[in-house]
DNA sequence: TAGATTGTTAATCGATTAACAATC
DNA sequence: TAGATTGTTAATCGATTAACAATC
């Protein structure tokens, strides 16, 4: 069973495509063609089929796709459906925003434990999640399998951080600091939410657009 | 003066390009090859003066490229040096984050005033930065010219905030909730930061490193 | 001047789109 | 069976890499 290699751009797609699958689900669309899938994302039909076909053969021809079953399908590609631990560093802002209002749950990941520096946040639980000691962090990847860390420190604790989760076997960290956490080269997953990246594009979009007036393009 | 169209690429990697000068800086770098500037972000030098020659040149043949002028440079091409003003609506943890620890004006952003429902907040300040009542939301936009609105609201409110932003003439959206706020082809410039998208990458980077463990690649 | 390194053109590679046979 | 739409191959397009002349 060869494993082709899937593009990065095929990888970024699929939940743009899961979270579309679920909106047509809430809408009580059972049935869609790759024509019809691709106007709603901006994407050409063969984009679609091609993008599916990296996979496997999720469609039916002269029908479409089942659009619950295709569902189940992209959640199984990206790791929905393992039962993924994730444990959280760093209880600030960003940290209570992650924990109270994003739901790791609807996207397969189990969020078990946090972590702080923070002698009023240790021992506390915030929606069921309890906080510990980060001097503990150690002896808990020790103790339970964790698959993903998420950072959200502040930026001086990020390499330091970072650098004891490698050492100690982490395999795949999400990462909130503004901070570059491995080299170019490094076995380690990380993944970058840089809010400043995505700040930066949309001023440069801005940017291109006040030129394109003044252009009269 | 013909405008060449940039691709998403080259755009998406200006801010990458940006962070790395800011941190040569800090490090007392006053000049970069291509060749080493490659090494440091995993890029090859081709790539990276392909990428700079879309704007102009601003490297000096045989001697590489003046660091801090190259930061500058970039930094204007990203809008940065162009006294953005930007509002936040939504002041709930992800709101607080931005407000708090997001260093706007590091990267050539205004923010300057906040807006919520929860008349516990109104009123107050943060970081320096005021928070009104939604309902003035209008208004502001009419006094002021606001270039960026942050969108940090609960998933109910996003779409109904982001057609009354589009109504009243915003042209650009930062958007922090997990809704597709628009269709393909509108011209509001959205800039999305999808949690969920990037969990689910990771997600998926991390299964394929357990099924290439199992297929013993 | 010689060496280094850019700017830029040409070659390659990969991703997207188009086309169409297969088949439900 | 006829119509529709996929899966898949071929064609196109665009992005990355390589090569090298220009020049500091």
């Amino acid at each position: 069973m060869k494993k082709e290699k899937i593009s990065n751009n095929v990888i970024r797609r699929l939940p743009r495509y899961l979270r579309k699958l679920d909106e047509l689900i809430d809408a009580g669309v059972n049935r869609i063609s790759s024509t019809e899938l691709g106007e709603q994302l901006g994407f050409t039909p063969s984009q679609i089929r091609q993008d599916f076909n990296c996979f496997g053969e999720f469609g039916q021809q002269g029908y479409g796709y089942n659009v619950p079953l295709l569902r189940e399908q992209i959640a199984g590609i990206l790791g929905m459906d393992r039962g993924y631990k994730a444990v959280l560093i760093g209880v600030g802002h960003i940290g209570r925003a992650l924990i109270d209002n994003f739901c790791f749950r609807e996207w397969g990941i189990n969020l078990i434990h946090a972590f702080d520096v923070d002698p009023d946040l240790i021992g506390k639980e915030f929606s069921g999640v309890p906080v510990s000691s980060v001097d503990e962090i150690q002896a808990f990847l020790k103790k339970n399998k964790v698959d993903i860390v998420v950072l959200a420190v502040p930026r001086d604790a990020a390499l330091p951080t970072a650098n004891m989760l490698i050492d100690n076997g982490v395999q795949a960290i999400w990462n909130f600091t503004n901070v570059e956490l491995v080299g170019p080269d490094s076995p380690v997953i990380v993944e970058n939410v840089h809010f400043s990246d995505s700040l930066l594009a949309l001023s440069y979009f801005v940017s291109d657009g006040y030129d394109s007036k003044k252009l009269k393009k």
